[in-house]
DNA sequence: TCCCAGGCTCAAC
DNA sequence: GTTGAGCATGGG
């Protein structure tokens, strides 16, 4: 069993913060060391003033690999002041200073937002085990038993019917469509970070014939994918949180019709039109600049745990 | 019990 | 191109 250490010094970081953030959905913490699944390995990992207290269940899950899944090779401060553009958005910043952009398996990534559509955190977290106990490969780490995220393939061969018994409940057809594309290779996900912003999006949500590839796969999953797995700092997801704090905080930015149809969304009587999505996100982007993607993470974690 | 959730697809204008 | 219903399910 590895053990290493990662030095963090003069690098702002919050393990927590950047772990509960929504990002990702398969880390788990016993209050004192935080576990989690990263590519073919288990991570065991605690915080430790300015160092990273790690043991892994493989050889390749080493430094350098945890360095670049939390993201540490960003230059946090310079982004965060990049980003501090009003009080609001200060304000999360300071509450929350110190949590990253992840750097994640695009694959697991992909696959993770098309069952996180129309759901909650923690269901979320409830259908990914499943699937993952279900058909992904079993890796005894630390007296207990992990599974790694199940490959393109074995999720190809399941039965809708059995995704269903997951409790995937309508999106089982989308995750067997993707998986089977994927698995095809008709389309090549590791390819989707060399292209810029809008060309990898594209890809993400095309379509043929009026039908989408990918099926599952809209704006803001296709954001989500960009940002936390393909190194598109600048993708600006919005799910029904960051369109509640950007028409509640950011009212001057969203005007006339998009700010109509914005509000009509925050009151749940609408759903945003891929166009509307498409305005409202490029005004966030131009707004919060180069690292708007940082801003929307502070911001969504910022309004989810508002109340807690 | 009812409402809501890191939305999307599809049919009908 | 735009809009609106429908969607499976479980947490709060």
């Amino acid at each position: 069993m590895p053990e290493f250490t990662v030095n963090t010094e003069g690098l702002p970081f919050s393990l927590p913060y950047t772990l509960d953030s929504g990002q990702a959905f398969r880390w788990r913490s016993d209050g004192n060391f935080w576990y989690g699944v990263v590519g073919k390995g288990v991570l065991k990992v605690r915080q430790d003033g300015t160092s990273l207290v790690c043991s892994s269940s493989s050889d390749v899950l080493d430094t350098q690999a945890v360095y670049r899944y939390f993201g540490l090779g960003e230059d946090l401060e310079k982004i965060l002041a990049s980003v501090m553009k009003d009080s609001y958005i200060t304000s999360a910043v300071q509450t929350f200073y110190g949590l990253r952009i992840m750097r994640q398996d695009v694959w697991e990534c992909l696959l993770s937002f098309v069952i996180a559509t129309n759901s909650n955190i923690p269901r979320i977290k409830g259908m990914i085990s499943n699937i993952c106990q279900r058909y992904g490969e079993k890796v005894a780490f630390d007296g207990q038993e992990f599974f790694l995220f199940p490959s393109p393939d074995a999720l190809s061969r399941a039965t809708s019917a059995d995704l269903e018994a997951c409790g995937l409940g309508y999106r089982a057809r989308y995750v067997k469509n993707i998986s089977e594309l994927v698995d095809s290779g008709y389309i090549d996900l590791e390819e989707l970070r060399l292209h810029d912003y809008a060309r990898a999006k594209e890809l993400l949500t095309e379509e043929v014939l009026g039908k989408k590839t990918l099926m599952g796969i809209g704006p803001k999953v296709a954001d989500c994918v960009l940002l936390f797995s393909c190194d598109k700092n600048s993708a600006f997801p919005i799910d029904v949180w960051m369109a509640r704090v950007l028409a509640t905080e950011y009212p001057t930015l969203f005007r006339g019709d998009v700010g109509s149809k914005l509000a009509s969304k925050v009151a749940g009587q609408t759903s945003l039109s891929e166009a509307t999505y498409e305005q409202v996100s490029s005004i966030a982007r131009e707004y919060f600049g180069e690292y708007a993607g940082y801003a929307q993470q502070y911001l969504f974690h910022h309004a989810r745990t508002k109340n807690d």
